[in-house]
DNA sequence: ATGATAAGTTAGATTAATCTAACAAAATTA
DNA sequence: TAATTTTGTTAGATTAATCTAACTTATCAT
């Protein structure tokens, strides 16, 4: 059994792997607020509980083992987002720090039951996939609404980063999942996009939301 | 903010001291299953906290902020198993571990979620009082099964000591809360019950499991 | 009432997770 | 390439929560 700090540090790993491929120790020390020496220790205590690759001075990796003990975290994580927005009401900017917590509950019936009563979701309020029991996560190929061009159609399919600001922000532009946006225009010098969607019909979005939106051409 | 031990030891020390008036170290220690050591410092700590008055070799007991604290995680808890049971379809016997680990989720909205739409109930499934926002519990005035006599007829409103065994034993003789009860004798050497109930005319129950019994006279 | 037993405390060690300070390796840049 | 900066490690301290061993206080029983 891992302790809930060791489960965010896998978790931490996990997700920095994806977002670009090696990992530092320098960026687990950024991302979980932890200093470096603190996180060489841990790194050394996991390596010794084979779930992760350590060797001094090199990048860290999770072993297969620690991958999948991550996913199972991620899973609990995005179930619960899940559960707290379809049978409690929840908005989707509200879930994030709750489901940080009871990411960390131990009980195999809980989550089952959660994952009963939502029958089987496939993919969190964000959009993120929720990974399946054994571990295994599809991530289907979206594009950030930022590589389109002017004149593409396309459904927002998931989000990126999902702080209470940006989602809020979200909120405040009736900017939700599955809604379908037409690219006018982009400007060159600061990538800015101007689109058109449901009620509104000409959007500013800043590069830097236009980098947090997942696509789907339509 | 109180730890996730902090929390544990204030919980104990709550339904010790509802259980039996004086509450020793020793006591806790034994509930806690933690060396009497270990509590003396806890006590200490917690006695700086102003949530226990502590006096070397003297009883323990929580100051009101303490009691206000304890019945704080109470409150969730008994909010948790109610969910659990209401919400998720969990049986009365299960929600006990889980509720463990959820008591101690720090998320006011959390448990203001479950409150609302559990209809802000009274009681939780094992018909233990849920307290209110500001750590008011009221008792209603049962009796335990095992100081009714003979002829009696009570309604079952609450069960003492919600361990999973007990409550399965309850589910195999179907005695659930509300259920009316006739005690049709009292062996007098052992203080065993034949009563009768529902499809049940003549079972026989322990003084063990009389003890647990909360009733009413109806 | 005094000697034995039970309960409680003190002192000091241990483990997990953190830190700072100092040093070492790697990467960057001039 | 040599100097500088960044990154990573080692060593040692700290805090919370636990333990054992030894000692003290209180209670119980003859």
């Amino acid at each position: 059994m891992n302790s809930l700090v060791e489960e965010n540090y896998l978790k931490a790993l996990f997700s920095l792997s994806n977002d670009k491929g090696e990992v530092n120790v320098n960026d687990l020390s950024k991302r979980l607020d932890i200093k470096m020496p603190t996180v060489t220790s841990m790194m050394k205590k996991l390596a010794a509980k084979k779930l992760v690759h350590y060797k001094s001075y090199k990048p860290l990796r999770l072993t297969e083992k620690g991958k999948k003990e991550a996913t199972l975290i991620i899973r609990k994580h995005r179930l619960t987002e899940m559960y707290l927005v379809e049978k409690m009401g929840f908005g989707w900017e509200q879930v994030h720090e709750i489901a940080e917590q009871i990411e960390h509950i131990q009980s195999p019936d809980f989550f089952a039951k959660m994952d009963e009563l939502l029958d089987y979701p496939k993919f969190d309020p964000h959009g993120s996939p929720i990974p399946d029991k054994n571990g295994k996560m599809v991530w289907k190929s979206y594009n950030k609404l930022s590589e389109c061009k002017q004149g593409d159609t396309v459904r927002v399919s998931a989000v990126i980063n999902t702080s209470d600001e940006f989602l809020k922000f979200l909120n405040s532009r009736e900017i939700y999942l599955g809604l379908k946006i037409k690219i006018n225009s982009v400007e060159p010098f600061d990538n800015t996009m101007v689109v058109s969607y449901y009620k509104h019909l000409s959007e500013t979005l800043s590069h830097v939301v236009c980098e947090r939106l997942l696509v789907e051409k339509v």
